[in-house]
DNA sequence: GACTTGATCCCG
DNA sequence: GGGATCAAGTCC
């Protein structure tokens, strides 16, 4: 047991200062508006939250335009039409029938490009990721795209949604304005007020590149980013890579 | 290897 | 318009 977990607040009762502390601390939307590899790299390290649960991204791949394995390669759809707007917005998809992967849009409006969120070490609202996994092992909370939206709660209706900082007012299709504008994900950097330093990996994460998970159109290219020494990725690392 | 649903493709 | 195909995944 080399991390203790053990003494992290569940998630109630602190809701407020945490998200003062948070708020400050988004990424304002000109991080997203750079070279989607660059802005991939970044990430892993950051915080990702939603409505008070999340943790530390320790895993994300990047898809471009250009990149036949995008789903924005063949132009825009009713579908991907999000990743052809402006960065930081989310765009949420449906996959293999049973569930939902989250990307945030990179680059320019109309440049199409979005890392997808692929694993993250859960820090924040560990109760309420287990009762929405139906799970207790932390290891497996989070360590997929698709377990990730799951504990997170983040399904259609984040799609479009702003994650950027500060609290935008121009939420996309799903924004109701009248709603609760953190209810959307957001990112932040790692140094975040009245978080608990048992729970958190407070070390710069040592990044790998490697190929990208289940994509057949473009095998080979580099373009999933790891921290090599995190539990929480999605699958190991091939032996080589480790060190 | 099965599962499960919706977006997209291709034919007509 | 309609049927076939297959998908950036997860679980047993």
């Amino acid at each position: 047991m080399p991390e203790s977990v053990g003494s992290v607040d569940e998630g109630s009762g602190r809701d407020g200062a945490e998200t003062r502390g948070i708020v400050s601390e988004r990424l304002p939307c000109a991080f997203f508006d750079r070279p989607v590899l660059e802005v991939a790299h970044d990430l892993l390290g950051c915080a990702f939250m939603c409505d008070g649960v999340g943790g530390r991204l320790v895993e994300v791949e990047a898809y471009r335009a250009d990149d036949p394995a995008s789903h924005s390669y063949r132009g825009r759809t009713a579908r991907n039409a999000v990743m052809f707007g402006p960065p930081g917005r989310l765009y949420v998809y449906f996959t293999m029938g049973l569930h939902f992967c989250v990307n945030v849009v990179c680059e320019a409006e109309g440049q199409a490009a979005a890392v997808l969120l692929r694993a993250l070490e859960p820090t924040d609202g560990l109760q309420r990721m287990r009762e929405r996994r139906g799970l207790e092992d932390l290891r497996r909370l989070c360590s997929g795209p698709a377990r990730l939206t799951q504990a997170l709660a983040i399904g259609r209706a984040d799609n479009g949604l702003c994650a950027c900082g500060p609290v935008c007012d121009a939420d996309g299709p799903a924004g109701t304005g009248d709603g609760a504008p953190d209810r959307a994900g957001f990112f932040a950097r790692e140094s975040v007020e009245g978080r608990d330093p048992a729970t958190w990996s407070r070390r710069a994460p040592r990044i790998v590149a490697t190929p990208r998970i289940g994509v057949t159109a473009a095998p080979g290219t580099p373009w999933r980013f790891v921290d090599a020494d995190s539990r929480f990725l999605s699958r190991p690392l091939p032996r080589a890579r480790r060190r």
